[in-house]
DNA sequence: GGATAAGCGAGACGGTACGTCTCGTCTTTTG
DNA sequence: CAAAAGACGAGACGTACCGTCTCGCTTATCC
């Protein structure tokens, strides 16, 4: 599967059914997602909802996991907003809060999910790991202001940060559905920035 | 469903085929889940794997989804071990490096694909839950021990360090499968240990 | 298959709990035969009614088959009155209006199903055919008082006309739900008596 | 099931594969029946006869009663031979005869069994009725000829009388496995003709 | 602006897995 | 130690999905 699938029935025919029905199909797949969950979301279902034949959707995506995949890219596009308050403290806490947020939503969760899921497709694989890159780069400015502004070394691991940010919220969301209310980013925030350590005299 | 899983088939004629065949079947169960992984895991494999008829293990387990987590939970007893060194950084860099080499074998893929999987069960639900409590549980000793020892204020969050050590490794062997070497568990404990701000003068 | 169905279990203890259990097991065989027809006659079903265990009646009877030719045959036992008002062909209608009389319960209906399943069982076949004679045989006394009376030759063909008269009645009541009233019993009388050529001058 | 039995997949397309593969399936069923008998009939081993894949046969016909039936229906157009000799004893008697004979061949006797199987399925209940209505309907014409002719009385009930004729034969087919040979036909034509009662002087 | 080629609707089919239901055998457990 | 209770082997049934294929027909694009 070398087809890249973001671009599956983009090129050709742009203005027209084509386009139209391509919209609604990859809605369509975020709305089920969103709505029953990864595992619940059936071409059949897909096509229901979209109005179109079943068949169209397997022509054009041959798989669910490329229609899935294509659909995840497809939002991958629109990120969460990144904060600037001038302080990375509240920059961070303010991210954090967001990504908690979302997690909460059904189609976060559902997002979550399908990223999650084990495959053996390489494009798939492939399309999780982009859509996590493209929600993860834009946040690390969040780290150079800092760093420009003399609140951290230059030397600081901005996707290590990240990730120690995020990771656990999804992590709970996924797993153990432990507490994971509002003071929780905060902690996170103030666990990556000060260190459990006692500060030494 | 009510049932408690891991209770399925042990009281009743507990010396026996009965014990004989739920053995070899959660066994078989764990061996497809770390060769084949989740998704390929199918009843029929398992069956043939535990030298068991199909229908044995449908009637007893009923679902696919109560016989992994009956294995789940079936192996979440043989906890990994914990560090005991006289140090928290050492101890926790030995925890995590320990997560993360189990993340890289296949059962260890496996067993964190299964227990983020969506589901709808209840049953199941609990039981992944459970899966992660006894896998945490034990590791708090750790920090109890630096509390004791005067490293860290008592008013340390011990799950909340926990997680936010081990999320990013599960969280890079799910999705992101970016650098998952060597120097990350250290890397993680340090930010956790010391945070990331410049030492105030 | 040697054993002698209507035999199982009637020797020994004649009148203790085997005794009781048989009596049981058979009487509850007929009511599921009558309530639900043959083919939902489930040995579970037959226990559960009969407030015996399955493997009880698995012990007993074998299989399925036996149980329902040993119910059949303790019950041929009890057949239908045979007339006598001195006219053969009262005699015949009164019997005929028996047959599709009991042909409209339930029992009846179900025992002709039972009666004509296919079936590789020796036994079964056997007994099936024991079951109509024994219904059949006490029945040609009607002919021979007649024979006895001059009504018809003594070369009448005794199982034929009881044939004759009962099977369309147990064909209709089998396959084609035709009309089955009161008055066709007479009809096929009068057929079987007088013939449907005309009188010859 | 509201649907026609015999109607299913005929329509459309009816040159190309679907009408291939029904034909395909419908004889399969038919020689499956003929050769093991009608609780023998599994849906696999018509796939496997037909070359066809057994989904294919659950998704069109859906239940094996549906396609036993449809399999019915789609052979009581091959009706038997309606002898015309000039006289109604000799056509009857030719008729019995041909009817005999078909259910002592394997085909004749599993289609027999077939339609005397319980069922709480309508569409089969009347899928049977049919096949015994468009067996029976075309014989009449023999009575009516006979009526014709002056040989019996205009009022004769025809329906009644071919089954006079046929039950007995059907009915020692299926259940008493008594005499059923060439004598037996006349036999029963001479009952339904002459009547048993001695000649009135 | 009409020919042409792409895409869509419709419906089967092969294939795999799931879960249910029997039947009949075998093995523990228990009285 | 024999009967009761229950698990197991075997196999059919029916369901749901996935992915492929073939026809017609509609529609967008291009000459």
């Amino acid at each position: 599967m070398i087809i890249c699938m973001s671009e599956i029935g983009v090129r050709r025919r742009p203005g027209g059914r084509s386009a139209r029905v391509r919209q609604s199909v990859l809605d369509a797949t975020l709305a089920v997602l969103a709505e029953d969950g990864v595992d619940a979301l059936t071409v059949a279902a897909v096509a229901a909802r979209a109005g179109v034949h079943e068949t169209s959707i397997r022509r054009r995506w041959r798989t669910r996991a490329n229609l899935i995949c294509d659909a995840l890219l497809s939002c991958s596009a629109q990120q969460l907003p990144i904060p600037d308050t001038g302080s990375l403290r509240e920059d961070l806490t303010a991210f954090a809060t967001e990504a908690a947020a979302y997690d909460a939503t059904p189609l976060g969760r559902a997002l979550l999910h399908a990223t999650v899921m084990p495959t053996a497709d390489d494009a798939l694989a492939k399309a999780r790991e982009d859509f996590w890159r493209r929600r993860r780069e834009p946040a690390k400015v969040m780290i150079w202001r800092a760093v420009a502004r003399g609140e951290i070394p230059a030397t600081t691991a901005t996707q290590l940060v990240l990730e120690a940010i995020v990771a656990p919220l999804h992590f709970r969301t996924l797993v153990t559905h432990d507490r994971l209310d509002e003071r929780l980013p905060r902690e996170i925030v103030d666990l990556v920035l000060n260190g459990i350590l006692e500060p030494q005299p």
